[in-house]
DNA sequence: CTACGAACTCAAGTCAACTTGAGGTCAAGC
DNA sequence: GCTTGACCTCAAGTTGACTTGAGTTCGTAG
């Protein structure tokens, strides 16, 4: 058979059986039966999980992620729309190596004052480029 | 003189300064003086700021970001501290990378479900791997 | 010198994403 | 056939990161 009992999944996701019913409650997951009280999902339910820990680890919201995805997992945005998350998260990767350049560099350099290192000014300038609103970190109200 | 009034931070950085007194409350940037009642920041605020907001997207709460940095932007932690930060860093940008790379082949992709094209599944095996506990995505707790 | 606009303080409210608690139910083991 | 452990429902509580509102206080323009 190809269900998986709820406690099945949480064993491999790591995910409490908590969580697995607010993701069922907000409508990001669906589970397919019962046995007795206690869900069953379909074998897709791993990967699905999966796909939105990576989403969540992107920064995207439960919700842009149900948005993104149906409940079975298959995309439902247009591949502009696609193209155009793919391209918000190769920005934010930029972002990350930065800052993870920025860390490696104060961890070697023998500057006394980081502020005062060029380079690592330099490496934070990029930094300050046109910030989008990146979910989680909303932008100020307008003017 | 190289006071910086807090309009002036918060046209540079784009936040509200609703924002610049909540990070001041929680000690993670420090303002050096008034101007009446209006707070004065040093000229290296716009850079902590940078900092912070880096920090933010790659996922640190703010707490975590103050254990970082002091006040004044420079790391308190030990190199190796910081070097693994930056191990974390980079495995996140390689599951950016993934999920990046999975986004653009279901917008190109012809299969008529993504869940079962088994480059799809691959590209999404790869998250499943030794999930660390990644900040604001908890681990379960212990059985 | 008065008016104004923008920051100020402090408490309280909001939102997302879960978790926790009280009380109930079921399948399986003994 | 009864006990038990794990999941069930539903409501309420929690945490992090801010925002909002009421009432106050300045510096600056007029």
């Amino acid at each position: 058979m190809k269900l998986v009992d709820i406690a099945e999944v949480c064993e491999r996701s790591g995910l409490p059986p908590s969580t697995l019913r607010y993701y069922e409650e907000i409508g990001l997951v669906e589970s397919v039966a019962r046995h007795g009280l206690r869900r069953q999902f379909g074998p897709e339910i791993t990967l699905q999980l999966a796909l939105i820990s990576l989403g969540r680890s992107a920064g995207f919201s439960l919700g842009e992620i149900g948005a993104m995805f149906a409940r079975d997992g298959v995309p439902k945005l247009p591949r502009d729309a696609l193209h155009a998350k793919a391209d918000d998260l190769d920005a934010q990767i930029k972002e990350l190596t930065t800052l993870s350049n920025a860390l490696r560099h104060v961890a070697d350099c023998p500057a006394p004052s980081h502020m005062e290192c060029p380079r690592f000014r330099k490496l934070l300038n990029l930094a300050k480029k046109p910030r989008r609103a990146n979910k989680h970190i909303k932008a100020s109200k307008p003017a």
